[in-house]
DNA sequence: ACAATTTACTTGACATCTAAACTATCGACG
DNA sequence: CGTCGATAGTTTAGATGTCAAGTAAATTGT
């Protein structure tokens, strides 16, 4: 426990002028996937496989809701969240949807707060907790962000028929599933 | 380009004394998925499972780091490269494959360097750029992490056959081939 | 009733990551 | 040569994330 603790502030960034600062993908990423080893694991290359392909993903939506709406993925998902329950989620509720931490959770909450688009009210019942809800602001700025995000997700896993993704949202499911059961310790 | 700007520092983090502060997975973590409307399209379904998928096996991973090498997942994946080239990397290089920012391997570099883990090597060709190798005390301590690290991987995949394993990493290369294609820019 | 525990959220320290700016070197080309 | 653009790394600012500890309110056990 203290390998970890003797570090300071090493944070960075890359690139040159008005120019790069990313991870560029593209052509480059191939090599997470290769030479695990010819007759290793499927287990192994599956994982490795996905990482990358969510990675990929995820940095274009990243990319793309920065340069569209100004805004992150967290916040994003965030309001996702609360669009889809009007009637308002606990802090506890919103970590445990976005498997995120609760600590989290209270930094991102605080920030949208601050811009207007959520608000945090009181429960009568518990004094401890507290209900997050969508502005009409916040639903009006996720509501536009929310067609295009659909749209860009849509284009992107465009690569798989309705078949190939139905089949391997069936697969994920079946993984899913084998982790929740073997992880409920 | 101003939204993003106005914040401080509001990080934070939740639970109890020695107990919590932990995004709990196990029978929570279903709400990702549900009530993206019924008929909503197979691309944003498989796209959130694919994420919530991808982040339980990430999460049980760096948990396990912690509690058995006090280490955590990108310093893994930096030296898991450096394993596969005993040659040496460039930092470009491992940005590249890591994919992440060149401004965090330095970051990691820095931490794994002051531990004796890795070396920064000068290339006599190019003065700017530099090689990083793992030192013989990274080699030991990665080897012994990376034999359980690959037992976990298989243990966590252990909910789908050979088969399942197969197809869907075939799937995803065709996802991830897509990807590439389509946002080479 | 009331101490002990649990639950809900916040705070603080620090790690990870991006984006953008900066430094130094390389390479090409007149 | 000299300079100009591209490339390799680092640095900086700031967002996101974890973990652990802290506060306060609700629950439990007796």
């Amino acid at each position: 426990m203290t390998k970890l603790s003797n570090l300071k502030k090493t944070t960075t960034a890359d690139a040159k002028p008005p120019r790069k600062g990313v991870a560029k993908p593209a052509e480059n990423v191939v090599d997470l996937e290769m030479s695990t080893g010819a007759d290793s694991h499927m287990g192994l290359r599956l994982w490795l496989r996905m990482l990358t392909t969510t990675n990929l993903v995820q940095a274009e939506l990243r990319k793309r809701l920065r340069n569209e709406f100004d805004t992150t993925l967290p916040r994003f998902d965030l309001m996702a969240q609360l669009e889809r329950h009007p009637e308002g989620l606990k802090m506890t509720e919103l970590s445990r949807r976005l498997m995120v931490t609760g600590g989290n959770v209270t930094g991102i909450t605080d920030q949208l707060e601050k811009e207007g688009l959520v608000s945090r009210g009181t429960d009568p019942n518990d004094r401890r907790s507290i209900s997050v809800c969508l502005t009409p602001a916040g639903r009006k700025a996720f509501d536009k962000m929310a067609i295009a995000h659909e749209q860009w997700v849509v284009e992107l896993f465009g690569g798989l028929s309705l078949d190939e993704k139905s089949r391997t949202h069936q697969r994920l499911g079946k993984l899913k599933q084998h982790l929740l059961d073997s992880l409920k310790d």
